[in-house]
RNA sequence: GCCCUCGUAUCCCAAUGGCAGAGGAAGAGGUCUUAAAAACCUUUCAGUGUCGGUUCGAGUCCGACCGGGGGCACCA
């Protein structure tokens, strides 16, 4: 500011605050604070604010911005309302992308990220996260892993976590495997290649035993979890209801006979079935072929090999498949129908094999006409029939050709009279399958927790005593680490070759690394207490904090982590750690950052940096933009934000703690009852709209009272009355719940000492949310016809006679007789009259 | 194809089934200023995607459709 202006200035108080001189001020006095430890002291109500901890790839970004400060909305909201709050952060520190980094920069993993983790920490510090930094946790730590490793073997113990050979994803970027959820279209997840197959022997859990539970008990989160995770996690689980139902294959020369079971969700359509198939690439479909048609198989079998998945999908594939030379025979009327291999039919759903019912399922009749096969109709749904139209029927009607289910009209009785009959014969019981795989877990990667596995020559598999975890990574500083299809720590010899724990012989320690949704599947366990030497966990603290109160994280989680963390959490419980079955009791998503149509992103190329907004805006003036641009779930676009706008309003808002004068401590009482009201409204809206997660009102609400205590100060009661300085208090304590460096700067300025964010929710006092008088509204049928300005607690008796009264009312209802009167006092009369 | 979700002013968005507008952005006008910025004041703008239903009363509840976003999908 120059002299000249200076001296122009009745009061020499600034008109602005130096955003970034009070950013370093209050950076230094709340690092001596230390105000957001949680006391565990059990003094006050425990409250756990969860956020998704990150990933340290590079620096913060604006979808951290949004994460964050919405985070942070409900954590410091808590400290004011006097709950002993758990608001920990970590880092995800395992992964690909640090050793893709470090591949091509020739360094160590670990550099490259602990380097990183430091920068975002630093970042997260200078955007006034209320962090507890005291519970900071890396899950490449050995202290972590150490745990991570400890809980793989009590999951393999119980049956969990085993070994097994199969087709499996592969990318061939990345050179390693990936989960079912990490390939999206055919695509990997992480660097886009296109995933083909390859059959590996690889680690797996066993989420498919708990997908009943996993599906059952999301009933219990439905208020509180997005419905659309709700939807995701169900349509992933993929729970379909049918039967299992037994085809014998006959024998063919020397080949002898054997059974085959399929699931079906059509049982009562078996009379329609005219052929069988079963999927090329499942083993049934090598053991079952006749010798004459082993070549022609054979040639085919390759081709679907070569096949990705993009192949695969693409829906207006012509369907392919080769005749087995095998008859099956159909258990209700014992006819016989030849067995086909075809890749229509997946290896790894269900049984792997399918009676084909082509008048009633599209893919087998598309198949069926390829390969000119019979089509008969079972269910006369009135439609035209599919053996002409190639169209499938799926719906309800009349059974026909069915035998004793002729004349039946219905799916359900068709579905229970058949399979009761199959139950009853032997040949085949009532089944519930599900999409969901099991979990693939391991990684032929460096940067992750190794497998605690030895595997002897002798004894087979066996686990690295507890004693001994961690298996801490070997140091591979220099060490090439590029891909090249198994782990980089198969050719670490020093670490790989060790004895046997059962026999003491020489033995190999399995050398891949862990999935990293396995360290963050428990993480949230771990903060509770991160020192605990004696198990992942203690099991006092967690029964203390868990479940999480409320989890703030992306949606791009919505099915992976999320439902690994339930697995975790319901195996965990079936061990008696812990006595829950859901670890996160609230859900909230945020949206995601767009700009130019697109999520922001590094390799679009339509990033917005934070640290530059912050340089240009500070950190509150873009916290208050994330905050209030919308309801938190929705995604913000960035065009429409307004951060120049947010640091307006907070600078006017930090203008009025310079208008105050009267002296702190000042009672309230005999202040302006109008500003007052003001305040202990919105101080009870803003209560209840914090805890519906409508964070842009809150905003909106804090606005309106700076608009109203402005107006008082210039033109109502005047800046000496009490009303000013309660109703600018409240201000401040309300923004130090988004934007606490102003609210630190205002509440400074009143003449306390920090630290606004601990100053307490100021109690508010029900007499003055009482109104003086209402707008009662007058409506004939519906129609807004007057307005009376009435009692709070007028009876509906005398606002009834009231609106009868009016004139306009009586001009209205003239020549009409009365029918009804709705009162709704004080606020609505409705007249219907007719 | 199945499932979830959203649709209010120029834009972002509010509105326990009860007066459609709280807040912001943009626009227009004004006060202050030599001027501009800042600040302050005033002000313009929709009947809620469409159709139907429930109700005394529907932006809100129900159904169908249209449009946007998302999930699943040769899953038997």
């Amino acid at each position: 500011m120059s002299e000249q202006t200076q001296s122009q200035e009745h009061a020499a108080e600034p008109a602005t605050y130096d955003v970034v001189a009070a950013q370093d001020r209050w950076r230094k006095v709340w690092d001596d604070l230390n105000p957001f430890e949680a006391a565990d002291d059990g003094s006050r109500e425990r409250r756990y604010a969860l956020t998704m901890f990150p990933y340290p790839s590079g620096d913060l970004h604006m979808g951290h911005a949004e994460v964050m400060a919405l985070h942070d909305v409900i954590a410091r909201y808590w400290w004011q309302r006097g709950y002993d709050v758990l608001n920990p952060i970590g880092w995800d520190s395992f992964g690909l992308p640090a050793e893709n980094a470090a591949i091509r920069r020739d360094e160590h993993p670990a550099t490259y990220t602990y380097a990183n983790i430091e920068t975002q920490a630093e970042s997260f510090r200078r955007y006034g996260m209320s962090f507890d930094w005291s519970r900071r946790l890396h899950t490449s730590d050995p202290e972590y892993y150490r745990w991570t490793q400890w809980l793989f073997l009590r999951f393999r113990e119980r049956g969990l976590a085993y070994r097994r050979s199969s087709p499996v994803n592969w990318c061939p970027n990345d050179q390693t495997v990936l989960a079912n959820e990490q390939v999206v279209g055919g695509m990997c997840d992480r660097c886009g290649a296109e995933v083909t197959k390859r059959e590996l022997t690889q680690w797996y859990f066993k989420v498919t035993d708990y997908a009943q539970r996993l599906l059952d008990d999301m009933e219990g989160l439905k208020a509180t979890w997005p419905e659309r995770v709700l939807a995701m996690q169900r349509n992933w689980i993929g729970r379909s209801e049918g039967a299992h139902v037994d085809f014998e294959i006959e024998p063919a020369g020397e080949e002898p006979g054997r059974t085959v079971t399929v699931f079906t969700t059509r049982p009562d359509t078996l009379y329609g079935a005219t052929f069988f198939v079963v999927a090329a690439d499942a083993k049934l479909a090598g053991e079952i072929c006749a010798p004459e048609q082993r070549e022609a198989f054979e040639a085919y079998l390759a081709q679907v090999r070569k096949e990705t998945d993009i192949d695969r999908l693409s829906s207006e594939r012509e369907k392919t498949g080769v005749f087995l030379g095998r008859y099956a025979v159909n258990p209700v009327n014992g006819e016989r129908i030849p067995v086909w291999a075809a890749d229509y039919v997946l290896a790894d759903y269900g049984t792997g094999a399918v009676m084909a019912v082509p008048a009633h399922d599209q893919r087998d009749l598309d198949f069926a006409k390829a390969f000119d096969l019979p089509v008969r109709r079972v269910v006369d749904t009135g439609e035209e029939n599919p053996e002409e139209t190639f169209v499938a029927t799926a719906g309800d009607g009349v059974y026909v050709n069915s035998d004793d289910l002729d004349g039946l009209t219905d799916k359900a009785s068709g579905i229970a009279q058949i399979v009761g009959r199959l139950e009853g014969e032997g040949r085949g019981k009532g089944a519930v399958n599900f999409r969901l795989r099991d979990w693939l877990l391991s990684r032929q990667r460096f940067w992750g927790c190794p497998i605690p596995i030895i595997h002897c020559p002798t004894c087979g598999e066996v686990p690295v005593p507890d004693d001994q975890l961690p298996v801490v990574l070997p140091d591979l500083r220099g060490a090439d680490l590029k891909p090249k299809g198994t782990s980089p720590l198969a050719a670490a010899e020093e670490w790989v070759d060790v004895d046997c724990p059962s026999c003491g012989g020489p033995a190999k320690r399995d050398s891949d690394t862990m999935d990293t949704f396995v360290d963050s599947s428990w993480y949230f366990l771990r903060y509770c207490s991160p020192d605990y030497t004696e198990g992942p966990f203690d099991p006092e603290a967690v029964r203390r904090w868990m479940p999480a109160h409320q989890y703030v994280g992306g949606v791009e989680h919505a099915i992976l982590h999320l439902l690994y963390s339930r697995f975790f959490t319901k195996v965990l419980h079936d061990m008696g750690m812990v006595d829950f079955e859901e670890p996160f009791q609230a859900l909230l998503n945020q949206g995601q950052v767009i700009n130019q149509g697109k999520a922001m992103s590094k390799s679009l190329g339509n990033g917005v940096n934070l640290g530059d907004m912050i340089d240009q805006y500070g950190v509150d003036a873009v916290r208050l933009t994330m905050v209030f641009a919308g309801p938190p779930e929705d995604d913000i676009d960035w065009a429409d934000m307004s951060p120049s706008g947010s640091l307006k309003f907070l600078q006017r808002a930090w203008r009025l703690s310079g208008d105050v004068t009267s002296e702190p401590g000042t009672p309230y009482d005999g202040g302006d009852v109008t500003l007052r009201k003001a305040t202990h409204r919105t101080l009870r809206e803003v209560e209840h709209l914090v805890d519906s997660h409508r964070f842009n009102v809150v905003v909106a609400r804090v606005m309106e009272l700076v608009n109203v205590t402005r107006k008082a100060i210039d033109s109502g009661c005047g800046p000496t009355d009490p009303a000013v300085r309660e109703a600018v208090e409240a201000v401040a304590i309300l923004l130090s719940l988004v934007a606490p460096y102003t609210a630190e700067e205002m509440w400074s300025r009143l003449g306390h000492e920090p630290t606004v964010a601990k100053a307490g929710w100021p109690t508010v006092d029900e007499a003055l949310l009482v109104q003086d008088s209402v707008t009662a509204v007058v409506q004939v049928q519906g129609k807004l016809r007057a307005k009376l300005e009435v009692g709070p607690d007028i009876s509906e008796a005398d606002l009834e006679a009231m609106a009868l009264a009016e004139p306009v009312i009586q001009r209205a209802l003239e020549g009409k007789t009365v029918r009804k009167v709705i009162v709704r006092a004080p606020k609505l009369v409705n007249i219907v009259a007719g």
